[in-house]
DNA sequence: TTTAATTTTCAGAAAATTCTGAAATGTTGA
DNA sequence: TCAACATTTCAGAATTTTCTGAAAATTAAA
């Protein structure tokens, strides 16, 4: 399965940019690919579209799998799995935050927790004490909020990201 | 300069976490160290209390300088450069957004705007068109509702995230 | 069953990233 | 101008991550 220009753009774009979201280029371009194709495609055409080891295929599509961001289907008179992603960008997002938040937000509050309520806390410098009960507290406000706004149903969510700082006129000053 | 234990463990537990948020180990590091100990460092303060090279601590300095994340001050009497991370947590969690945001949307956005203005599009597989347009769609609302975001004063954006999904009232059903 | 197709596992190779130490460069007071 | 102090640079070492290919395991038709 040749892809046509923009696609290999598409495609070896979002693999570059893995790194920086956190998962690796294969992954990445794995991802973009299902995307991009819009059907469901089985690990050799994944494997020969890109170029890369079947056993790599194997291992990506499971790391994908882990993130909530493939399933597999099955094709009549197919014996092989097919692979999909989810077609809707605005579910894509809202999987890719739960996902983000459980890996980047939720081990950190458990670590900041138990550094509040471990005996040697008394004993740390006062700043320190203050910047740990500071972080945690913006980390649990940060982590409920997205909570919240990831339940939303996509019409919401996309109305209210749309409507921006718009939000603010109904935050009532002097309110804390 | 020693660490108390659990000061110990939050730059422990943020150098491990560096590798998720973007950063390697030694940049956390430094990040936490220098936010928990809430007063400037020296390079060699910094580089006794991590246990990393010098010359390590010197570039990872410049990487968080480039994430506007430490600034340089001079104590009176003293030659050498100190180091200072963000106070204010809301201030530290605007500085990051705001560079992830550099980071990890508006080069992908520039991209997939390529793409579309591209010669090439038209050719392109009609599923891929159309994922093509929503990805950007979905990414420019992002980019802009997080410049908005961060543009807000701190206590602003901690009373609107404080809200959380009750913001979502003022959504009129229907109106898209 | 047996056989063929498909998928997974995993040890080691390859590649990428991070870190170190020595040397070079820059800075400031004497 | 010099010498001592402070900082940066960077080649190569160490480490970590990613990838491959061969073998093992699994699955389903014959």
């Amino acid at each position: 399965m040749e892809l046509k220009p923009v696609a290999k753009r598409f495609v070896l774009h979002w693999g570059e940019m893995g790194s920086t979201w956190g998962v690796n280029r294969t992954v990445a371009q794995i991802h973009a690919l299902l995307f991009i194709a819009g059907r469901p495609l089985n690990a050799d055409d994944i494997t020969e579209t890109l170029g890369v080891a079947r056993s790599n295929v194997s291992m990506s599509l499971r790391e994908l799998a882990n993130w909530n961001l493939v399933k597999t289907v099955h094709l009549l008179g197919d014996r092989r799995e097919h692979f999909e992603t989810i077609a809707d960008v605005w579910e894509l997002f809202r999987t890719i935050v739960r996902e983000r938040k459980a890996r980047e937000f939720d081990p950190t509050i458990a670590v900041l927790r138990e550094c509040l309520a471990s005996p040697e806390f008394a004993a740390e410098d006062g700043v320190s004490q203050v910047r740990i009960k500071e972080t945690l507290a913006l980390m649990e406000s940060l982590s409920t909020w997205a909570g919240e706004m990831i339940r939303l149903d996509a019409p919401t969510l996309m109305k209210l990201i749309k409507m921006g700082a718009k939000v603010q006129q109904f935050v009532r000053k002097g309110e804390s």
